[in-house]
DNA sequence: AACAATCACGAAATCGATTTAGTGATTTAT
DNA sequence: ATAAATCACTAAATCGATTTCGTGATTGTT
């Protein structure tokens, strides 16, 4: 039923049933009532693509994410979700599988007007921030989140990763561990690098000098992680703790450990940056710093929103940082 | 930029430029090639909105899940987002948190023709299918995976959910346990009685008989599950062995045990439908049944594409059964 | 009482791409 | 050689809602 059909039925004309049902000052409080009690009646809708093409917006956002196997970004999808829902707005989803060049194919095709907003966090791969400076350029809202880079001037929701960084090492240090290997899950990401400073000024405040060969620079392929967390671990008189950066790699660590006998907590120490439900069921439990993943979706959502909402407005200068928390587990329990 | 500034670079017509995009057989070679090779250097795009208000179509799939954070539905998003990817199509998601009034605002919302087709897996509180017969109804394509019901004639995926009850019953048989309790996720959803009807055949192939006080029909509600739960295993000597549908209840069970001290796999032995990544390194790593997740997300988007391909045609004859696989883990070791 | 505002609504233009209907030019068929 | 068909393209109608502009009626001002 188009608007033109509808606005038959209650015998006036299209532009009033529009006016009202956008609830607009020029339509009188009963007019307004008795359109918006067929349309719902009715359940009337206007033609959605109508709507779009005259109003220029669709109430749509994208969120591109590396990943959605990955309890840290399905639960930022959550977040998204819930605060977009409560809009009225619409999610489109695309992954990127940590690779450049979909993420560009994704971006390119945002920049034709299909969203309102975009909410990102870039793949590892992504060195080159054109795409999102040309998002920007076009003046589509943008915010990044969690996997974000300063070389992008639009509002950003992460966590203290340097603060998680320090006291997950410092943790690691008061249970009396010495030498610490730092597990990045990527040599260039933001987030990462973070980490991996609060990691050494951890070191530093206990006088203990930064070894650049206890740091494992890992990447998306898991075969080759493997193979560089095998081999630290393999000479692990060395090594007696392990900060990791991502959830993934402690998951590596303990099969490795298994595989090569090493027992954690006793022989090493392990803590991780996590987002999983299931950290005190396993074997060992594992002590983790853990993401307000759902709370850093809604955030950044509310954050577009207000992009959205004023579009004018330098948002360069908006960063968020939210708390992340320490859960103690047997991973790191003093032997 | 208009399609009309576009043509007039060219020095050609705006419909000529259109038809040259879209491949029409009334457009010279030549010409086409010399619109695609402008069209990717200035990274020209027709506006989408008047695209799909012409067409009557938005190269736009909806996915309307009970949740996200949940190993299944995010791998089977994932499955689903690849396919769609490939097809140039878009990927819009909404969460209806088990809660029925969601669904069916999601469901009287994608009424209106934002969509070109749906895949969808019902909430646990479903039971009236009236809108999802409505979508049909409007003949907009829809493929149920899942969470489906029978009272929806439309293409269904989901998996041999009778055989792996009965398979995982079986094995808890022959590891000797002799009183198998049975956590349904739901009492109504399609695939747990199903689920439970392999279960109670396999109980019937090794002449024990069905006992109806074993069944603990759990709900969205972690906390009476929790007591539900709480009450069977308190009264352990009665059961020895647990069959869970869901990987959430199989947690609680852990938990549960862990607080109660009885100990898996000696004083109870567990099985669980689930896709954890983690069931290897959980204590005792968990003997699981798996759903092919991401695969059951690439045949569903397969099925909805080809009834998007083909509308004409009634589908609901085609009801795609997968294949699951059972792991089996420390938790259903023999003591 | 005269005039200006404001109200409540409608007619028509508009958004931008697609599709229909048509037009010369060229090719094919008889 | 001529009619018919095909080719390659364009002008204009179209999709359906929104917005601008205009109008008659009502209210408010002095």
């Amino acid at each position: 039923m188009t608007i033109k059909e509808f606005a038959k039925i209650l015998n006036i004309s299209a532009a009033t049933v529009s006016k009202a049902l956008n609830d607009s000052h020029e339509i009188s409080a009963s007019t307004k009532a008795r359109v918006i009690a067929l349309a719902n009646e009715l359940n009337f809708q206007p033609n959605p693509h109508a709507s779009s093409l005259r109003k220029n917006k669709n109430k749509t956002i994208a969120v591109v994410i590396p990943e959605i196997s990955n309890n840290f970004f399905s639960k930022a999808i959550d977040g998204i979700e819930s605060i977009a829902q409560e809009k009225g707005y619409h999610t489109l989803i695309y992954l990127t599988h940590e690779n450049y060049k979909k993420e560009v194919g994704v971006l390119k095709h945002l920049l034709n007007g299909r969203v309102d907003g975009v909410l990102a966090s870039m793949s590892l791969e992504t060195a080159d921030y054109t795409y999102y400076n040309e998002l920007l350029d076009k003046n589509l809202p943008l915010v990044l989140f969690d996997r974000i880079s300063d070389q992008v001037e639009t509002a950003k929701v992460c966590t203290d990763d340097y603060h998680a960084g320090f006291i997950g090492t410092k943790h690691l240090l008061d249970t009396g561990c010495k030498k610490i290997s730092f597990l990045a899950f990527s040599e260039f990401a933001y987030s990462c690098i973070r980490r991996k400073e609060g990691y050494i000024d951890a070191l530093k405040a206990y006088n203990i000098d930064f070894d650049e060969s206890l740091v494992v620079n890992c990447t998306y392929d898991m075969v080759s992680n493997f193979s560089l967390l095998n081999n630290i671990l393999k000479k692990r008189k060395k090594v007696d703790g392990i900060f990791s950066s991502a959830e993934n790699l402690a998951i590596l660590t303990y099969q490795i450990c298994s595989e090569l006998a090493i027992q954690i907590p006793k022989d090493i120490r392990l803590v991780s940056f996590s987002n999983m439900p299931l950290a005190s069921y396993m074997s060992p439990s594992l002590t983790t710093i853990t993401q307000p993943a759902f709370e850093m979706g809604k955030e950044a959502a509310l954050t577009l929103f207000k992009i959205i909402d004023k579009p004018r407005i330098n948002y360069k200068d908006v960063f968020i940082e939210m708390k992340s928390n320490l859960f103690i587990r047997n991973s790191t329990k003093r032997y």
